[in-house]
DNA sequence: GCTTGCCCTCAACCACGGTTGAGCCCAGAG
DNA sequence: CTCTGGGCTCAACCGTGGTTGAGGGCAAGC
């Protein structure tokens, strides 16, 4: 069972795979798609560098809670691309994450109220509430699929 | 402009669309995967109930959140069929959506301060970080297309 | 020198949540 | 009687987020 030439800094797709529990097809794609980047032996095998799996995680844990590869994508774009990322180039990363968390808590939080008060004050009879009226609330939305409002 | 002859207390499949800011495909989408229902007049027209206003609303709200169609529906057919659900009918469909929406807040809120700790107290250089290692919080997920995970 | 295991590319396919277009029916107004 | 504006069906297409399979390369061990 041949392992890849490694020197120990350096990790091939499937040693990724392994570690951070995604598929290699999903690690081809991510890069195809600019999320994560590699460099190449002389033999056109892809290496990553350790700092892949901290972006897999972020791009799992990201996408995990609904956010689109595109914007991960983007917000991953704001890390220095030639410089090992610091927990400082993160903290900013992650400033910017928690206001789009936030907005999302609130969203599902007044979804959750608003059901429970509706049910509450018998006002699912009328269409003047905002869960049968939801233009109020959800705006108008663009074509394509979609399941979340893009960030 | 014919309107339609539409018995008051039936809509047509553009007046749905219209009260609702749902395109007509997407009415006939949501119909064909059974989450709402008609009836067809003597030339094959779609009529709908008032209460198709509240499905679609609902619809809308839950995608909103990112649940996607399918549970939409298992939630929908909770609903008694045949006769006009009451409040009460309604109050047990969002008992069950409340617990679930609760566990989605519950999951954005761990991720949001997550990456905050995680940020403070520099462990994203951790591989024991949960979010560096998110398998300990996210679990195996299985094969598809899919952005949250269905409940 | 052949088998085994890992890697490569490229194209095809999948499910989801729809939209778009072609071709047709039907009713009312002019 | 034709035109117009609804409505109908069915098939094709789109973007997203991948997986699967065919066909091939390279290196280590028997």
């Amino acid at each position: 069972m041949p392992r890849p030439h490694t020197p120990f800094h350096e990790l091939t797709v499937g040693q990724v795979a392994d570690r951070s529990g995604v598929a290699i097809s999903a690690l081809h794609f991510y890069e195809r798609k600019g999320l994560i980047r590699s460099v190449r032996t002389a033999t056109n095998q892809r290496r990553f560098s350790r700092e892949t799996l901290r972006r897999v995680a972020f791009i799992r844990a990201s996408q995990h809670v609904g956010i689109s590869l595109a914007a991960i994508r983007d917000a991953l774009d704001q890390l220095p691309s030639e410089r090992t990322p610091t927990p400082d180039d993160w903290a900013q990363l992650s400033a910017t994450w928690r206001t789009e968390l936030d907005d999302r808590i609130a969203q599902l939080q007044a979804l959750r109220d608003q059901l429970t008060d509706c049910i509450g004050c018998g006002c699912l009879s009328l269409r003047s509430c905002h869960l049968t009226n939801p233009r109020d609330v959800l705006g108008r939305e663009g074509a394509g699929a979609r399941r979340l409002p893009h960030p």
